[in-house]
DNA sequence: TTGAAAGCGCTACCAC
DNA sequence: GTGGTAGCGCTTTCAA
């Protein structure tokens, strides 16, 4: 059996105390409108809230307003290095209007998602920042919102339904492509996550637009990531270098750090060395990937302004906007450290 | 302005539809009163609420039944890597309870923890689940907990107000030392993080236990870290390098992973190398430990668990539990990894 | 400037 | 097995 909490101080308690009405101490408590109430009284009302230990019921409150101050943040993996810096802007954005932050996670399961969507629409959170959303989700998400915004964070949908503010994956791909194209490889690959990521989606665009128009090679394939972990980029990387010699890529771009992390493993494993036989670009800029073994080249990302956009659409939102600007996308940003080196002479380049 | 959701299906909607009263349908939609109500009338009310789209609203439930199926968790910084697995623990434990996270951050001020609880406390939330506390904030929590039932995690405050869940980090502490005094090191140094925070405290106590036991020596000095970060674990370690040869350490505990990544790259700056010249401990086992350079040695927390003790321990108060039982510290294990390798011959050593 | 009354949506209790 | 009533703690009219 749950007790319940007894004995607290309530407004009406207050309001006894310092010898006027309920009303009027709500009045004088709420710094929007202590104007309403004299000066004497307002000062004596503060005093004796503050004798008695006063703390107003956000609960009574949120039922009477219709409004609850809790913005619901659904992402897929809380342990996502992204995820904090992007709670993090989430948070100071809403600070000054004494909003709360009420967590879920995805894993990315529809179900889940679901489930989730609908816990936040009963607990009346006023809107809901999605930062897991999987093409395909689109029905889930417009059932489970019922009336909540929703803004997309992240990951967008192909819909259009929902304002959304994302990074340019397309961009960060097209960085990463680039850079190994200049350094002069031939046979380039990608560790793929899945494409209902739109995250991933924008950075296999990206790559293959500069391998559109380059006369390197893209011997990819038909290999995705399972899941974007070490393991995954292992599995994949080694398969990679098990082909013949004129398939093996002399450089990887991987769809983040774990996976390039994942590839760095095969390639030693394999007696090979990074960057000296292969070249491995990863995303995210995870916290450690300065310090790993090659240092790792990786995109960074403005995530925690990313956080703070988002959390500003949903304000603009709620005040009431009638349609919010488009967001552009967030460029990011090229780091280039020690995985990543020119391209060794190559056998097919000498051969030509 | 910002406007108030409106055309909400309430209650009373699907009663009036269903033809019964709204009692009715509250029985009838609760799982645990559903057996007072007539099968019929129940499937009828569940039939019309699905048609109507009828959700709870549990603003006004809250309110009515004292509880808010809300916990708060306080952390110091969402960054943190073993704050993912944690929140999964709480999460996981919670889910069949159907309780839900919100979440605040305290980067480690204690005006800002005050402010935090004070904000939980106005929800409402059922309990809250404190891993910010530092030696100092007892006044801090005892006011601003006010009735709210603490359950302290990770850390704990000397006090003995609050139940706690915690790691053996005097263990860790052992472990970490001990590794090394087995490899042959004589001279030792911790890169030790604020003695505040109990776990700090306790892995500082267990290393000198091991180090009272040996002939080997404490070369730590008074150094403490300002923040754990990898910049403080440069700094601090460039600082032990430069001393006079004989208390320069061959071997350095420091208290999080980031200090020791600190550590490991000051070494190199200087020249000298790891595990060859310097070894180093690590603590807490990072995402990417194991693919640092050099892989990190490192002692690994069952944070996961200990989300979900922690969780069990709010779940047994809120069952109305007079007293819960102390829990046990939960026993960390050394992951031993490539920064660290047998003393070189040492001068002190070979002179004696 | 303050008070009185009503009601947000729900559930506990008591009657029938 | 079901209905009626009251009330959780607050804010918002409206009236004085």
């Amino acid at each position: 059996m749950i007790t319940r909490r007894e004995n607290e101080t309530t407004l009406k308690d207050v309001a006894e105390r310092a010898g006027v009405h309920a009303a009027t101490v709500s009045r004088a408590l709420d710094p929007a409108r202590q104007h309403l109430v004299n000066a004497k009284t307002r000062e004596k009302v503060r005093v004796v809230a503050e004798e008695l230990g006063y703390r107003v019921n956000t609960v009574a409150q949120s039922l009477r307003k219709g409004l609850t101050g809790l913005v619901g943040v659904l992402v897929a993996d809380v342990a996502n290095p992204f995820v904090a810096p992007l709670l993090r802007g989430i948070e100071q954005e809403f600070r000054t209007h004494g909003a709360m932050l009420i967590i879920a996670e995805t894993h990315d399961d529809s179900q889940t998602l679901a489930t989730a969507l609908d816990n936040f629409a009963k607990r009346r959170v006023d809107a809901v920042i999605l930062t897991a959303a999987l093409q395909g989700d689109e029905p889930q998400v417009r059932d489970a919102a019922g009336g909540m915004p929703v803004v997309l964070a992240v990951r967008t949908l192909p819909s259009g339904d929902w304002p959304s503010v994302t990074h340019d994956d397309v961009l960060g791909g097209r960085l990463a492509a680039q850079h190994l194209v200049d350094l002069g490889h031939r046979r380039l690959a990608q560790l793929k996550g899945s494409s209902r990521n739109s995250s991933f989606l924008g950075r296999s665009t990206g790559y293959e637009s500069v391998m559109a128009t380059t006369t390197a090679r893209d011997v990819t394939g038909d290999v995705i990531a399972s899941a974007p972990t070490v393991e995954e980029g292992f599995r994949l990387t080694t398969m990679l270098l098990e082909r013949d010699e004129k398939n093996v890529p002399t450089a990887i771009f991987a769809h983040n750090d774990q996976l390039a992390v994942g590839a760095i493993a095969a390639i030693k494993e394999r007696g090979l060395r990074c960057p000296d036989d292969l070249s491995v670009v990863g995303y995210n800029d995870s916290p450690l990937a300065g310090h790993l073994d090659p240092p790792l080249t990786t995109v960074r990302l403005p995530t925690w302004e990313l956080g703070r956009q988002a959390a500003h659409v949903v304000i603009e939102i709620l005040g009431g906007a009638e349609s919010v600007e488009p967001t552009p996308p967030l460029p990011p940003e090229l780091i280039v450290r020690g995985s990543t080196a020119p391209a060794a002479v190559d056998a097919e380049l000498a051969s030509s």
